[in-house]
DNA sequence: ATACGACTTAAAGCCAACTTTAGGTCAAGA
DNA sequence: TCTTGACCTAAAGTTGGCTTTAAGTCGTAT
């Protein structure tokens, strides 16, 4: 009697019904059974969805976050996998936080072009050094 | 005679020849001429490239770094935009700091299962309120 | 003179994570 | 009973940023 229908989950967690099927699709939630057509869910769908956001926030994909549930739609989190990806995150953080730096630099330079900035510049030349390294970019 | 073919600019700035005629297509690059068919380019294209990586780096799409130039290539940067981005980046990194230790905080319970770790619970339940915001994986 | 290999083009393909579309089903309220 | 509207399915479309492919061109070294 607690199941909840789709639209409701929907509303709890704030993702669209479509979302929610193709979650489906891919392994990660499972309806616990249908009213006609309708799919329902158990009352804890809500805080997977929220495992499953919280992953794609911290930079998983959704396979990774696929392999992080046991058969049984458990977690079954691996804590070194936890600590390598807070490491990654740690990584992230210090570039954008050089990039924030230099954006606030140039903001405030005095210098006539921003190609006349050395912080531009220094900044410039590390981006491109740094090619091989991950990009923000990667966390689709 | 300072000018590069396609090749060496692959080579120098790292990118491959064919995001190179890709940023061309964008408008974000101009070679000067040819070479029989070849793309020739003034050497500070290189740096150009630096910045459009630093831009993208930033979290700008490539429309949005194109947007930065002004119609001769020179870039313009706005300040006003400049700040803009640092403060989103403030964000970004905020969160992701939060979502960070969050996996640390999990990495090292000693709580029997993940879901009975109030922190970890905290977290997810973080992940699912803040649904309508900036995700990360908006950058890509 | 010729072969090589680095370049050229236009167009298609790729990726993840969804969203949209078109046409259909069905439970519940009036 | 009948309408309504929320749901259903399968398949195609979207987005951004490239990469790949196929077929062709051309400067340079031998």
């Amino acid at each position: 009697m607690s199941d909840l229908d789709i639209g409701e989950v929907a509303a709890q967690s704030g993702l669209p019904a479509s979302t929610l099927r193709y979650y489906e699709t891919k392994g990660l939630i499972h309806p616990v059974g249908r009213n006609g057509l309708r799919r329902q869910y158990r009352a804890d769908v809500i805080q997977t969805l929220g495992l499953i956001t919280l992953g794609r926030d911290a930079g998983f994909s959704l396979n990774e976050v696929a392999a992080m549930f046991a058969a049984d739609g458990q977690p079954d989190i691996n804590r070194k996998r936890l600590n390598a990806k807070a490491d990654e995150l740690d990584e992230t953080i210090k570039r954008l936080s050089a990039v924030r730096d230099g954006l606030r630099c140039v903001a405030g330079c005095s210098a006539p072009s921003h190609l006349e900035c050395p912080s531009f510049l220094r900044l410039i030349a590390a981006a491109t050094k740094g090619r091989k390294r991950k990009s923000l970019r990667d966390y689709r």
